[in-house]
DNA sequence: GGTAGACCTGGACGC
DNA sequence: GCGTCCAGGTCTACC
């Protein structure tokens, strides 16, 4: 019998605002059904690849339903993985202390943010939107799914695995995932996930300094500034700011600034430096508040329509060419 | 420490 | 329909 799992959630956990409030809930081997408010995926768990799908129930807890029976350590192993994407262990002391440094975000509840199972998938889907447009993210993820990713008894497909990717060759990965030059980085991250080099808790661990997170992240292959600083919101670290072109942008249009890309930098830096240790979330929910005053709802956005070009660039501008 | 150019893809544009 | 141009972040070479 297909196993169904119950999970419980914070009092002000709200699963349509909280799964659909970063872009990477659009990716696949994520699928949010607008209809229903089902966020479905499949899980690679122990005993193989089982899809699931997520609703929220009138009690608030999460319903998780899966396509076959998961021993009792594949339901802790999804447990844990659901827990994650939605970051349903974020301390109700820290959101406190979030609302009460930035007030505005405090009546939406706005506070969690949407993540992988896993830190690879993370740190991969991050690369896959490192200089390209929103589209050719869709795009890589699919392919990597589709080329890599392990089938559930459903038919769906999950994210690669470190060991799947680090054994893939370079040409292969370019040639059908579509990855460009990342290939040979993909490749290389793999490996040192497979070989235990990258030290997962260490770097999920509270009491780690920030700075020596941020410092250890630049090191990877494929990994500088922004994408480093990307990767330090999905381990839960807000302090670092993840400033690309997109908040250029925002900072021209929506903050009203003037001046060149390096000065913008700089006022951007000074402008988020108040919310302290919270920066990128206020950043963050600013840029997500503007998506969808033009777009309405993250929760009703369509994955293939609205949602492939829903990032600012286009929006702000009618017919603009970047996603 | 700062800067320029290459890397690759896909969409926009001009013809 | 085809060719060209360009945006996007990281990496390397060079000053």
């Amino acid at each position: 019998m297909p196993t169904t799992l119950s999970i419980t959630t914070p009092d002000d956990f709200v699963l349509a605002r909280d799964a659909c409030s970063y872009g990477y809930f659009l990716l696949e081997p994520n699928h949010w059904d607008p209809q229903t408010r089902t966020l479905g995926r499949v899980l690679t768990l122990g005993g193989g690849s089982a899809s699931a799908r997520i609703d929220q129930r009138r009690d608030g807890r999460l319903r998780a339903r899966f396509d076959r029976t998961l021993s009792r350590a594949e339901q802790a192993e999804a447990r844990d993985g659901i827990v994650r994407m939605l970051s349903l262990d974020a301390p109700a002391s820290d959101l406190a202390e979030f609302h009460r440094v930035d007030p505005r975000w405090g009546p939406s509840g706005r506070g969690r943010l949407f993540r992988s199972p896993t830190l690879f998938e993370d740190v991969i889907k991050t690369v896959t939107s490192c200089n390209v447009a929103w589209p050719s993210t869709i795009t890589m993820n699919r392919r990597l799914c589709e080329v890599y990713g392990a089938r559930s008894v459903a038919g769906g497909r999950g994210f690669p695995t470190p060991a799947k990717l680090a054994r893939a060759r370079p040409e292969t990965l370019r040639a059908r995932c579509r990855v460009g030059y990342r290939d040979a980085r993909i490749v290389a991250l793999a490996g040192l996930f497979r070989r235990g080099a990258i030290d997962v808790a260490w770097l999920e661990d509270p009491a780690t300094d920030d700075d020596e997170v941020f410092a250890f992240l630049k090191t990877l292959p494929g990994i500088g500034p922004y994408a480093a600083g990307n990767i330090m919101q999905l381990l839960g670290r807000y302090s670092r700011l993840a400033l690309d072109s997109e908040s250029l942008r925002h900072a021209r249009s929506v903050l009203g600034m003037e001046g060149t890309d390096a000065a913008l930098m700089k006022r951007l830096a000074a402008h988020y430096e108040p919310f302290g240790r919270h920066r990128f979330r206020s950043y963050w929910f600013e840029l997500w508040d503007f998506y969808e005053s033009k777009r309405g709802p993250a929760h009703t956005w369509d994955k293939h329509t609205t949602a492939a070009t829903f990032t600012a660039a286009q929006l702000a501008e009618p017919g603009g060419r970047r996603g």
